[in-house]
RNA sequence: GGGGGGGUUCCAGAGCGGUCAAAUGGGACGGACUGUAAAUCCGUUACUUCGGUUUCGAAGGUUCGAAUCCUUCCCCCCCCA
């Protein structure tokens, strides 16, 4: 398997330096991808890097993870508008590890020699003094060059301005490259597109500091066909972690792709071949309705990033709420079948007792429960005719609930809208 | 250090003494339509016991009345040195 003809079928490649595809065809090259530690997970965003790394190691090359403890202490200007605040160290140490258990799992670290390779740029920032650093490395650069990077350009025309800590970043990044490729023999990274110019001041420091070369490939930034960001629903980001982001709703996320995203979506996010691709898209085409894409890209995705267990709930969840989600087969289910279908989805307690006295819709959904934020927005969305209570529309914003209305002499399940539901149990 | 421009509701951005809970656009949410899609259309978008109550960087002040005027403070941007 080649792996720049890969990327480039799969419609994954943006730009790449000059060389790279034959070196990596000469022989078994390793490569890395950064991930700066800005939260306590990674989400679907940097799921094109972790196919990139993927495919990298399918290609017989050695892919290394790098997560930016350094990095993420100073942080990337590129495609920020404003000046970004600083994580605290503690905060960075969680992300830094969350990072790493999440990356573990999309590479094989145990398959000999392409196995792959994790690494922490703090590990060889901490001991580097300032003095150091801007002699043995600030010096190879002059800051002409730093400043005719787009990611600088932009913030000197905009009205924001920029740190001298952000406006670094891109040496401490080029640095790292430096090291691995120094130190690890790491002659390619990889990123976004828009981590182009912060890839090339490291093979430009590569040859002034070593007069070595070094390789970069970018892949394409990945755009949704209404030229929305890519990866952000209403609830915002959709996370890798199953405490942050529902399997059920990571799944859905990907359900509800549009046809022209799930297209191209489907070459970038599975590793299903050519012909297999253009089959599912000659069968999605016949019966577009069935969407056969949507559904062979969700479930793949989740069963990468989470388990096929998850996957299963997801399945089971989704028949539910959006098939045959009548109360009568919500009222078959026994109370631990109940819970798995709810399971990731936002649940609450109330007393019984007070159930028991009568409790009126805006305060049972604002007050008692947290499924609105404010009992104004609760009647506002109740007189919309947008909030369901077990299958059924809520008409009046007093109507009343009381024990009677629950499912099993234990819940109640709240919509708001179509998709959102809200298990409230009554114990 | 000097000069200039700013900080308005989720965002952008009007308002510049009463008619302002604050135009307009975007986003978000809900409804209709549908394929759990796209597009389109409609509604909502500070809190409320629906009497009112708290908002326009912060604190004071002027006024019958302030987002709008004054004072001080905090923060941001640009330019010059």
């Amino acid at each position: 398997m080649n792996f720049v003809e890969e990327l480039r079928w799969r419609g994954m490649l943006h730009d790449i330096m000059p060389g790279t595809e034959d070196e990596l065809n000469k022989q078994m090259t390793s490569g890395y991808i950064g991930f700066d530690p800005t939260a306590d997970s990674l989400h679907v965003g940097h799921l094109t890097q972790i196919m990139t790394l993927i495919h990298f190691q399918r290609a017989g090359h050695r892919p290394v993870a790098l997560v930016g403890g350094a990095t993420g202490m100073v942080g990337d200007p590129s495609g920020k508008s404003a000046e970004r605040n600083l994580l605290s160290e503690e905060i960075l140490n969680h992300n830094v590890k969350c990072l790493e258990h999440q990356l573990k799992k999309f590479l094989d670290f145990n398959c000999g020699a392409n196995s792959a390779e994790m690494v922490n740029n703090y590990d060889w920032f901490k001991n580097f003094t300032f003095l150091d650093f801007i002699r043995d490395v600030g010096k190879h650069l002059t800051v002409n060059y730093m400043m005719a990077k787009d990611s600088v350009k932009k913030r000197l025309e905009g009205d924001t301005g920029m740190s001298f800590t952000e406006f670094s970043y891109q040496l401490v990044q080029g640095y790292d490259f430096y090291y691995l490729w120094k130190e690890r023999n790491c002659q390619v990274q990889m990123g976004g597109s828009d981590q182009w110019g912060n890839i090339v001041t490291g093979t430009e420091l590569i040859r002034r500091k070593a007069a070595g070369t070094a390789y970069a490939i970018t892949t394409q930034l990945i755009k949704k066909a209404d030229g929305t960001k890519f990866g952000k629903t209403e609830s915002g980001a959709v996370w890798l972690d199953p405490a942050k982001t529902s399997p059920y709703k990571f799944y859905q996320f990907w359900l509800n792709t549009t046809d022209s995203d799930a297209k191209s979506w489907i070459r970038i996010f599975t590793l299903k071949s050519q012909p297999e691709i253009e089959q599912l898209e000659n069968e999605h085409d016949e019966a577009p309705h069935l969407r056969i894409l949507q559904k062979a890209l969700a479930e793949e995705i989740t069963i990468r990033t989470h388990s096929d267990d998850a996957l299963q709930t997801a399945l089971k969840t989704s028949e539910f709420l959006f098939g045959n989600g009548s109360l009568e087969f919500l009222q078959s289910l026994s109370e631990t079948e109940i819970m798995e279908v709810f399971e990731g989805l936002p649940q609450f307690k109330i007393s019984k007792d007070e159930l028991a006295a009568g409790i009126t819709a805006t305060d049972l959904l604002a007050e008692k429960t947290a499924v609105f934020p404010s009992k104004g927005e609760a009647r506002k969305m109740i007189t919309g005719g947008g909030v369901s209570v077990n299958k059924e529309k809520v008409p009046d914003p007093v109507q009343l609930f009381s024990s009677a209305n629950l499912i099993k002499g234990k819940f109640l399940v709240a919509q708001k809208g179509k998709k959102n539901y809200f298990l409230i149990i009554a114990g």
